[in-house]
DNA sequence: CGGGTTACCTGACGGC
DNA sequence: TGCCGTCAGGTAACCC
């Protein structure tokens, strides 16, 4: 579900309204510890007390800093979180936090793909899941022309494929990396390492546009991504390629074509795509 | 190592 | 109405 845009939406709304910097986690209640990994059993202990100093994003992982550690946190498919107040208590509700004044969050994910876990502020580099990671799309210093160019040099796999790797970049997943191919004028299946220096230099300029455009509408909501406030995104009334296919192809009409890359499905127009 | 496929899990949807 | 197959924004473990 949440790629970039949708996990920045969330960042803000931790930051802004559901718990501002300042607020305390009294508790932490563990409802179900099975997902992608196990929650570690000592994760209520290790946060218990501290008071949240902010909210940081890498790629499509969450952070929240504290006076203690910090809570990773990843969405997977289905992850959302929701201002739960006593009464609303869900299927799927796998985590509550209890903030000092009353307010309980809800970490709820049906599909348990997501994860949570703590980790020492300052070291999340050597967390496994954030060890590999590559440059957060959104961060001019680190995600540049020169890291495209040597990170694809002499790959042969599809472009698609290497965007949705998040050793490559991340943040970027299925939805945004064919509406930044399209952008792009790239045919998902370009093997990478053959696209040259000026088509490499629009790759990138579309994927930091299309990520900047879907923040500003808060997100693509296909069916279960919500806004930390229950609020859609609209970003999918937007899309251009994805999801698409058949239908015409917003800049010259030719039905658009679809086909399996990389194990995900993909679809690009022909014509405006080389 | 690089590239490709499959599994993980639940729910929604379309066809019959 | 109901059953069944297929597919879904995620990653990671396998295979060759």
């Amino acid at each position: 579900m949440p790629e970039l845009p949708e996990v920045e939406t969330i960042r803000r709304g931790f930051e802004s309204r559901l718990a501002p910097p300042g607020r305390r986690i009294l508790d932490v209640e563990l409802k179900r510890r099975d997902l992608r990994a196990p929650i570690p059993k000592n994760l209520p202990a290790r946060l218990r007390g501290a008071t949240i100093t902010g909210y940081r994003r890498w790629g499509k992982y969450l952070l929240w800093d504290t006076t203690r550690e910090s809570l990773l946190c990843h969405l997977g498919m289905t992850g959302t979180w929701r201002d739960a107040p006593a009464g609303d208590e869900r299927d799927h509700d796998h985590v509550y936090v209890h903030l000092e004044g009353g307010t309980r969050l809800a970490f709820r994910d049906p599909r348990r793909f997501g994860f949570l876990d703590v980790v020492a502020a300052g070291r999340e580099r050597e967390h496994a899941s954030l060890r590999d990671l590559g440059p957060d799309a959104l961060d001019k210093a680190s995600f540049h022309l020169a890291h495209l160019k040597s990170t694809l040099l002499g790959r042969k796999a599809p472009v698609k494929a290497l965007l949705l790797d998040q050793r490559v970049v991340a943040g970027v997943g299925n939805i945004y990396a064919a509406e930044a191919l399209f952008r792009a004028g790239i045919r998902p299946l370009t093997p990478a390492g053959r696209i040259g220096p000026r088509r490499l230099a629009a790759l990138l300029d579309a994927v930091r546009s299309v990520l900047a455009d879907a923040i500003e509408s808060g997100g693509s909501t296909l069916r279960d991504y919500r806004g930390t406030g229950g609020e859609l995104g609209s970003f999918q009334h937007r899309f251009e390629v994805y999801a698409r296919e058949g239908q015409p192809c917003t800049r010259c009409e030719r039905p658009l074509r679809g086909a399996i890359v990389g194990g995900r499905s993909t679809v690009w127009c022909s014509r405006c795509q080389r």
